[in-house]
DNA sequence: TTACAATATGAACATATGATCATATATTAA
DNA sequence: TTAATATATGATCATATGTTCATATTGTAA
């Protein structure tokens, strides 16, 4: 064992934190979200896209718990769950906005 | 055009910055690179990869302006070449070790 | 020049990923 | 119960991705 060696667990947590946060879709809505609980439906038509797509992709956010769910009646409701990585994703976009 | 909409190339952007952050071995280069630089076949040896695989993904961080190359002999010496960049990994593997 | 060592590159391959369609499930209200 | 609406899910498909092999290129020293 090696003095810098990174664990492997952690990277494959860091990795799958910035996965996360790699694909335009899932960066559209967490920043919707980041501004306002969403529900399914308002998502899909905020971004234009079918309403399945959006489903399947708060279904991995969840997973990884930067999302969480609130019902009420037939409607699901979403907004962040991490903190850390809603900053993360905030901060980096503000800089792209200042960059280039 | 509506208020909050985000731009297409900004989103674009700041995907491509967390998409070359999600791969396991970008991100133990990096790392690497982040406490010393390293030619091509040093970080092929600590990481135990082909050297071919290395380079690969050297380019590939060159390519975003991640890390920077000079030249000595025969030998190529990679290190990082993006500040904020390097931030936001060592922040989060810093979170990531404190976090679980 | 030649031989050698380090690095880079192109092709091939297996796997991962994201979007979509069709449909299932769940919840409400009538 | 039924109809209507919102959401979830499984299968499929096209594309993207990461690694490896084989080989090319580059640069040094003899």
């Amino acid at each position: 064992m090696q003095y810098n060696t990174m664990d492997e667990r952690l990277i494959e947590d860091v990795s799958q934190i910035f996965k996360a946060l790699s694909d335009p879709t899932r960066i559209k809505i967490l920043h919707l979200l980041f501004q306002k609980e969403c529900s399914v439906n308002e998502i899909a038509e905020q971004l234009n896209m079918k309403q399945s797509t959006i489903s399947h992709q708060l279904k991995y956010l969840k997973q990884l718990h930067l999302v969480k769910k609130r019902r009420d009646k037939t409607m699901a409701y979403y907004s962040p769950d991490d903190y850390h990585v809603m900053n993360l994703l905030e901060q980096t976009i503000e800089h792209s906005k200042h960059t280039n």
